[in-house]
DNA sequence: CTAACTTGTGGTTAATAGTGGGTAATAATC
DNA sequence: GATTATTACCCACTATTAACCACAAGTTAG
């Protein structure tokens, strides 16, 4: 188990006492090395990112090399950890998300769970319509960039 | 097994489990590394579109190869993601389409599926109509700028 | 021409997934 | 240290999905 790529839509809700189920699918994708553990923090966007507690490590490495001299290091360092929360799911395969990553991706109960191939993001249904609407929208400036980016390495 | 080509076009339906059948002809052009899985997403036309999963493979190191630093990366990354889910298919080669992906394409129950070399479409039959008479038209002009195309690869 | 196989379609049963709740253990508060 | 709140650990229910089995029409092979 854990070819580790998160594809998909899901749209779940936060029960009563605060738990959030993880899609099945999503759970069987991860490692044995991730031993029943998500690592939770902010995204960039107004939202919740997931990541499996392999690629968290590969996050932590990169974190690692930057430099505790430099200002900007230091703040990108800082922001990347401190809304780091592993989190290990019940038999059920629910996870509870911290209240203030609740309230930072401004959720409350219902939510839309996104695969994000090796990262997932969790997101309130109205934000992320209304990040549909601006922020989602590429331009073909940004297409050709990409494209590039993708053929140079 | 496995010319991976997929060509002509076909006309199912879907039965009312919401299984739908992939012609065997295109099941058999499939690899071995597909092991009998399908990725499905939206197409850009108002449809769904099917890679093997060894395309589809391909696309996830693509999107790999981006950055989670940049908006425009995320935004694209996300967009490719969302919708795609593999689908292995059932002893007798059907596979269970996601619901949302059903409404994307507004298929209810009759459906053609086109083969169209690397990947497959699957169209509503009206919604198909509607779009041969005006989208898949194309002047001297398009042709002319897809023979440059072809000619400087 | 007949027999064996393939293909598309239908249904039945068993397993899984998502959700909800109860109780014990732990942590926090006074 | 007693009380309360919070979290972890079970158990339960329902709907959906997956795994089988079946069959008729059409093809292919002998």
């Amino acid at each position: 188990m854990g070819t580790q790529t998160f594809t998909g839509e899901f749209r779940y809700s936060i029960d009563a006492k605060g738990r959030l189920n993880i899609p099945a699918k999503f759970r069987k994708a991860l490692p044995d090395t991730s031993e029943d553990t998500f690592v939770v923090t902010r995204g960039e966007e107004e939202n919740i990112v997931v990541y499996s507690l392999d690629k968290w490590r590969e996050k932590e490495q990169e974190l690692l090399m930057l430099s505790s001299k430099l200002r900007a290091h230091r703040a990108y360092k800082r922001q990347a950890t401190r809304f780091a929360t592993p989190l290990k799911f019940d038999s059920q395969g629910r996870v509870m998300i911290p209240t203030n990553l609740l309230q930072f991706a401004g959720i409350d109960k219902e939510v839309v769970i996104i695969g994000m191939i090796d990262e997932i993001e969790i997101w309130d249904p109205d934000i992320l319509g209304r990040y549909e609407e601006t922020e989602f929208q590429l331009d073909a400036e940004d297409i050709e960039a990409i494209d590039k980016y993708t053929r140079s390495s």
